[in-house]
DNA sequence: TCTTCATAGTTTTTT
DNA sequence: ACTATGAAGA
């Protein structure tokens, strides 16, 4: 264990000061890389040397990866043993495991479902089809949203309906009957035993409001709590904290109000703007130097969030070197751009390893364009985001059967499962359970179980087939509780049926998910052996699937760490980490700021999404925006972001498109790509109809340099020749860096660009172009 | 009554 | 590209 002094050595004075005050609470206010895990993690340690045990910590942080992450820190100053004991996760982890404890208090049990957004989607599109309501007006979505922000608000559906104002503003709103879809949602939900992410946060409420014992009992335990991302939290978490430090006021708030991302999940920013208000006695500091960024990149996130209004003033500055200008490239297209980024990233990489460089981007669907590009450019990368793995289909179906065995009243779950793979119960026999489980008021389990009682009117054989499935599924509950996680989990896939389907067909798609369930059990089983480890005890399915359901993807385990690989992820994801050299896509109005953040507020929540963005850069950071890009089905015309101009100009380095850039040194199926982009952009019938697409009307915006790109090139033809200015031929043997030895097959000139098709010993035909493909003449 | 095949409509960000 | 519905076959 570190001595004290040499612990406060490693800060500098005001993340010092952030530490050493623990007498009451405190506001850190953290700009962007100054070191706040540091003074988190610090402070911690700092407590445990000064006698207050681990467990009276209570440390809540965003993500399960941050909370794994300042625990394995901590560990290395005051070791595993101690560490362990800290109760430190994310909001919905620490809570949820308090609510499995007091389940019952709440009218649920320990085994209640954590359902996920898919889980909620589904229940909620069919509440609103029994309902017999118009799903074009009651969109599933829009309903869940307005729920969701209600549970935030710690309103819970009784209270919802009985509001006047706001079942008023819900007829303003044309959709008279959300109240009454959100108390079948709540009805439905405790009917399955099961929560979504926000109930969870809500029903913590309840528990402490109705329970003032429980509530005690936490108080007193907890001597200490600190929250990391304060910012980013809601209403309903804002007063689970005040409630736990309602007694001794020993709390830390740590956060950066210009880096508040979430309001679209509820969170309010006014928590930590008002935290000094609602404790007047608080102590401010804030951590001002940057230690991740150069000079410019800090100056340049510096011009670009000074643009917006109503923060806690503070000024970001580095020390570093001044460093490269950020460089803001226009492109032609969507894929120009993926290919524009793998050629950067190739010279890039002559230095620094792939592990350095990330892609960020707004929205995972741009994720694609990215990816192809560097397959094809083949640059190893590893996605965050998109579909995780739980989410996977055949992933999903078999994490429903755990969840049906443990819990057999959710009936996410198993309306799911009851006919995957199919054995004859379709949607008119599941129509009848379901119908009958709603007169009754029972779960749909039960008029399964016993479908007699219930006067279930099947046939004979539909009614062998629901007994058969129902006699799966009961049968591995006797081991619930004497079987480990991984040999239940085991047999219950395999009875699923799941695992056999898959072997059966044939398909590369069938194999990949043969191997993805294999994966599944192999997860369990480590999760078995590392939670066996320190506890000691048979780990239970019940104990894994209290995790696997706040699992996201960004909490997968690393993947073959042997490869070094770059990141791809969005840039909500991107928070909390950092990278030598960032790239950022598809700067773009209608995409970054979205085309739904229209209001000033959601405008100014992008800005600081964007700030995020730049400093996740340490050394250089580059920009790009395409001309076009394909999107929800079409090709769109587009315009630089708006919040380009707010940076300030001097830290920027604005390149003009470069079109027709041979992407990588001759990309296989680069001739490919360009001809596509001929006929989606350059076609005739296109330019007849916007004749404005070559740019008069983008350049009228008065920073010419910065919205100005490049004319799109005539479309001629491509002609034919025999000899390049090279004195390249047809049949001249050429020699490329990468591809190796090859003959020239074809020469043609696209304006004053010439192009040559090779044929390559090893790697097949190449289109390159001469202007940038490195060909060293062997024999003309 | 169930399954399979074809066609149409979709996409912000996430615990 | 990916799901969600609909029609026809079994």
């Amino acid at each position: 264990m570190k001595k004290d002094s040499e612990l406060l050595n490693d800060l500098n004075e005001s993340q010092r000061e952030a530490v050493l005050y623990n007498e009451g609470p405190s506001l850190v206010i953290a700009g962007a890389g100054s070191g706040k895990t540091r003074v988190l993690t610090y402070k911690v340690a700092w407590l445990i040397q000064q006698g207050l045990p681990p467990e009276s910590i209570l440390s809540l942080t965003f993500t399960n990866k941050a909370a794994r992450e300042m625990r394995e820190r901590i560990a290395s100053m005051v070791g595993w043993f101690v560490a362990r004991r800290i109760f430190m996760g994310t909001f919905h982890s620490v809570f949820g495991r308090f609510l499995r404890t007091h389940a019952a208090l709440i009218g649920f049990t320990p085994d209640f479902t954590i359902y996920d957004t898919t889980d909620s989607k589904s229940l909620m599109k069919s509440i609103i089809k029994d309902a017999g309501l118009d799903e074009k007006q009651y969109k599933t979505t829009t309903v869940l949203n307005r729920i969701s922000s209600a549970k935030n608000h710690l309103i819970a559906a009784r209270v919802y309906v009985n509001d006047e104002n706001i079942m008023r503003a819900d007829r303003e709103q044309q959709m008279p009957m959300l109240g009454e879809l959100y108390m079948r949602y709540a009805d439905r939900c405790k009917m399955s035993n099961a929560m979504d992410f926000d109930d969870m946060l809500l029903f913590t409420n309840i528990l402490f409001r109705d329970h003032p014992d429980v509530l005690q009992q936490y108080q007193d335990f907890f001597q200490y709590i600190l929250v990391d991302e304060y910012q980013d939290t809601n209403f309903a978490q804002y007063l689970i904290i005040k409630k736990l430090a309602e007694n001794h006021h020993r709390l830390c708030v740590v956060g950066d109000d210009a880096q508040s991302i979430y309001s679209f999940r509820g969170a309010n920013i006014d928590n930590i703007l008002g935290f000094q208000k609602q404790y007047p006695e608080c102590r401010l500091f804030k951590l001002e130097q940057n230690y991740r960024s150069t000079q410019t990149i800090v100056n340049a996130a510096n011009s670009l969030i000074g643009k917006n209004h109503g923060q806690i003033r503070k000024h970001v500055f580095s020390e570093n070197e001044k460093g490269e200008k950020i460089e803001v490239k226009g492109v032609y297209s969507d894929m120009e751009e993926g290919f524009s980024v793998a050629n950067d990233i190739r010279s890039l990489h002559r230095k620094d390893s792939y592990e350095d460089i990330a892609i960020l981007y707004r929205t995972n669907a741009q994720s694609r364009v990215i990816e192809d590009a560097m397959r094809k450019s083949a640059i190893p990368y590893r996605i965050y985001g998109g579909l995780s793995f739980y989410q996977r289909r055949e992933i999903k179906d078999a994490i429903c059967y755990l969840r049906l065995v443990l819990n057999t009243n959710d009936e996410e779950a198993l309306k799911r499962v009851i006919n995957v793979p199919t054995r004859g119960i379709g949607e008119t026999t599941l129509r009848k359970l379901l119908d009958s489980a709603h007169l009754h008021g029972v779960s749909v389990w039960e008029v399964l179980h016993d479908p007699i009682s219930f006067n279930l009117n099947v046939h004979s054989g539909t009614s062998r087939r629901l007994a058969e499935f129902a006699s799966i599924i009961e049968s591995h509950r006797q081991h619930l509780t004497d079987r480990d996680a991984y040999t239940l989990a085991k047999e219950i896939i395999q009875s699923s049926g799941l695992l056999r389907e898959a072997r059966e067909d044939e398909s590369a798609e069938g194999k990949s998910r043969e191997e993805n369930l294999e994966e599944l059990l192999n997860a369990i089983h480590d999760f078995s052996d590392s939670r066996y480890e320190e506890t000691g005890e048979t780990v239970l399915l019940k104990d894994f699937m209290a995790e696997v359901s706040l699992q996201t993807d960004q909490d997968q385990k690393e993947d073959d760490a042997q490869t070094e690989k770059v990141t791809l992820m969005t840039v909500h994801a991107a928070k909390g980490l950092e990278f030598k050299h960032v790239f950022i896509v598809g700067m773009e109005e209608e995409l970054f700021p979205s085309n739904l953040s229209r209001t000033e507020r959601e405008i100014e929540e992008e800005r600081r999404l964007f700030y995020v963005a730049l400093t996740r850069a340490k050394q250089t950071c580059h920009i790009s925006h395409a001309r076009s890009r394909f999107r929800n089905g079409q090709t769109n015309l587009c315009t630089p972001s708006r919040f380009l101009s707010d940076i300030d100009l001097t830290y920027l380095d604005i390149e003009d498109s470069n079109l027709f850039r041979d992407p990588s040194g001759g990309a296989e199926t680069y001739e490919d790509e360009w001809l596509r982009e001929r006929q989606t952009f350059g076609g005739a019938v296109f330019r007849r109809e916007h004749p404005e697409v070559l740019g008069s009307h983008i350049s009228t915006s008065e920073k010419k340099d910065l919205r100005h790109l490049k004319k799109i090139p005539t479309t001629s033809a491509p002609e034919r020749r025999t000899e390049a200015p090279n004195g390249m031929r047809i049949g001249s043997v050429v020699e490329h860096a990468n591809f190796g030895k090859g003959i020239v097959e074809d020469l043609t000139t696209l304006g004053n660009d010439w192009r040559a098709t090779v044929r390559f010993e090893h790697v097949g035909v190449k289109n390159l172009l001469l202007k940038f493909a490195k060909l060293t003449i062997l024999k003309p």
